[in-house]
DNA sequence: TATTTTTACGCAAACCTTCCCGATAACGAT
DNA sequence: ATCGTTATCGGGAAGGTTTGCGTAAAAATA
């Protein structure tokens, strides 16, 4: 009782014609006759053919599939970006197969095995945080395999790169910050290597140093499991908080993080932004919502996703090997709400 | 420069033996010496042989890959489901390929073909709002393709069904605001053929009945996009807030018409809960840092997706077709907070 | 009419793997 | 000496498709 899909080599035969003969007509070859082509066509539309793509895959050496690595689904930043892959991805005929590291070094590298030998076409990859070394892509890179990095990136391979703005990101939240007053702006922020990390926390020191104030090691927090593990966001909020000269602002990367900062804040009964202001980066879809209401960093979640997938089906689809590879930085939009509001009243 | 895997052919080659030989060799057959065996282990250790799962995937009528039907993917509810899915399916050397049908009939119907024809070896699938004919999935599921449904269910197809108890959820919420001194108590839901709906509708109605208070139609309001359009969950609003016998406390089923309807109230500056109480049927991260903080009712949307694939790649393995359906109510968490407090003062 | 061109189609290989058979040789059993 | 077993391996088909090449008949040209 096994789906039993009709081949090509069915037609011939009810057709009395060769495979090849029904192939080409139903391609509309011009060395088939026009009433071969017709009755082939028709036949085929109603026995309801199409063609098996298992079989092209084989014989094309592709699969007209892309696959996708990812830290985790479950994230708004995320599943946003892969609302974009899937939208551009779809309408150029590719599935989309999607596959989560959980921020583990481990998993990620056996998820691009087995995409790999899997043969899809190309990889959209955002690295994870315990990701120090990318041999593992460098050796498929080599090899021919199309890959685009997107968000977490590497220079250690010369490919096409989407990013978000993060310098401009975070030094222009900081500087929100510093012009509403605040002058020990704190920085919780993701794993120590990841590329977003490093932009972000390269923007929020010169926007400092920028305005006169100085950069302390001391304020700034690394969360290495990027804020899947609650825990790690609660103590560097709580160290935070600890310090003799505690912050009176914090900028939050990553949504994680944001989050975890701010149920850590809730718990702890800080007022924001009176005892603290925050500034966060979150592509969370009701920031005005929350109390109170949060200032925000949004990340082009899905143009990015869009961007990297054009980008990666120009690669796959390309004759010639490709050696101009480009960087694209995108804006990132900054929502000013009242969890960073100037302040007013004077603290020690 | 293209990617040139070794296969089966290359070894045998290099090795002076044949395809079938080499091939036995690899599955360690009994009626190959334990000399060629070796050798061939460690020839294809040295080169790296993976098997081509395309040519399997041909040969065997099976690409260990399963499909994937949502609405949107970008919804917190379906990215938590997704989640669940991936965690069982990667343990179980599926992949995962993921549809979007944005509550699309025309778009589910082209994606469930294309998925098909992709030779997934089985469908997991949520319906779109605009469903009402399922004959796409009586097709291939009479064809034998095994087929679970989760969440948003038809009962026209005899198969596993993975579904939250929604009428208890429904119920619960109603009571609970009912004992909060609420009377009327209004229903902002998802498209009206939708199981969910009905579901929930059921024990909206049921609860208020059994407590003596009115079903009252016009305290219903569909939302035929299942919130996709936002235009359409602030007017439902909006016409409830006109009626002359406004509600004073809203109930709103789905992550989407939750959110809708928080920001059209927002907007509208009412005051929650004083003039409107809201329970939410929500899968958000955070609804305790809400202004106020949202009595919610979460999906086991995780759960749900680790459920609808156990049962899924069970229909898949098993060598006898399979008779006997079940259809899995999971349970909702009930999370009582400010935004459905207690009604104290008195009110028209 | 003889020759070339065009038309319309079939054959078979290729993509990679598995597996049913058949082949061969060695060997013990009858 | 003949036969059946066992061990070890190769041949070849199958899975569905595309495509280069070959070839027959029909049509066009000389």
């Amino acid at each position: 009782m096994r789906f039993e899909p009709v081949t090509i080599k069915d037609i011939g035969k009810a057709l009395g014609l060769s495979t090849s003969t029904v192939s080409r007509a139903l391609r509309g070859s011009h060395e088939i006759s026009s009433e071969t082509k017709k009755q082939v066509l028709e036949y085929a539309e109603k026995v309801n053919y199409r063609p098996n793509p298992i079989a092209l895959s084989l014989k094309e050496r592709r699969s007209s599939s892309i696959g996708v690595v990812v830290c985790e689904i479950a994230n708004n930043f995320f599943s946003q970006a892969i609302n974009g892959i899937e939208s551009i991805a779809y309408n150029r005929g590719y599935h989309v197969i999607i596959s989560q590291s959980h921020e583990s070094y481990e998993r990620e590298v056996v998820n691009v095995q087995h995409l790999a030998s899997r043969s899809v076409d190309g990889l959209l990859v955002s690295l994870s945080s315990e990701t120090t070394d990318v041999s593992h892509f460098i050796n498929l890179h080599e090899k021919g395999l199309p890959i685009v990095f997107f968000d977490r990136v590497t220079n250690e391979i010369i490919t096409h790169k989407v990013i978000a703005d993060n310098y401009k990101a975070a030094y222009d939240a900081t500087v929100h910050l510093i012009h509403n007053g605040y002058k020990k702006i704190a920085h919780i922020t993701s794993a120590t290597f990841l590329s977003i990390t490093k932009e972000r926390l390269e923007g929020y020191k010169n926007a400092l140093l920028e305005n006169g104030l100085p950069f302390n090691e001391q304020y700034v927090k690394y969360c290495s499991h990027g804020g899947m593990v609650a825990q790690e966001v609660e103590e560097a909020v709580f160290d935070l908080l600890k310090l003799k000269h505690k912050p009176d602002a914090l900028i939050t990367a990553s949504d994680r993080v944001t989050v975890g900062a701010l149920i850590a804040l809730k718990k702890l009964q800080v007022k924001i932004p009176d005892s603290l202001a925050v500034v966060g980066f979150t592509n969370n879809n009701i920031p005005e919502l929350l109390d109170p209401s949060l200032t925000t960093i949004r990340m082009p979640a899905f143009e990015m996703g869009q961007v990297a997938t054009e980008l990666l089906i120009r690669i796959i689809e390309s004759k010639r090997p490709i050696t101009e590879f480009e960087t694209r930085a995108m804006q990132t939009e900054f929502i000013i709400r009242n969890s960073s509001a100037a302040l007013t009243v004077n603290k020690n």
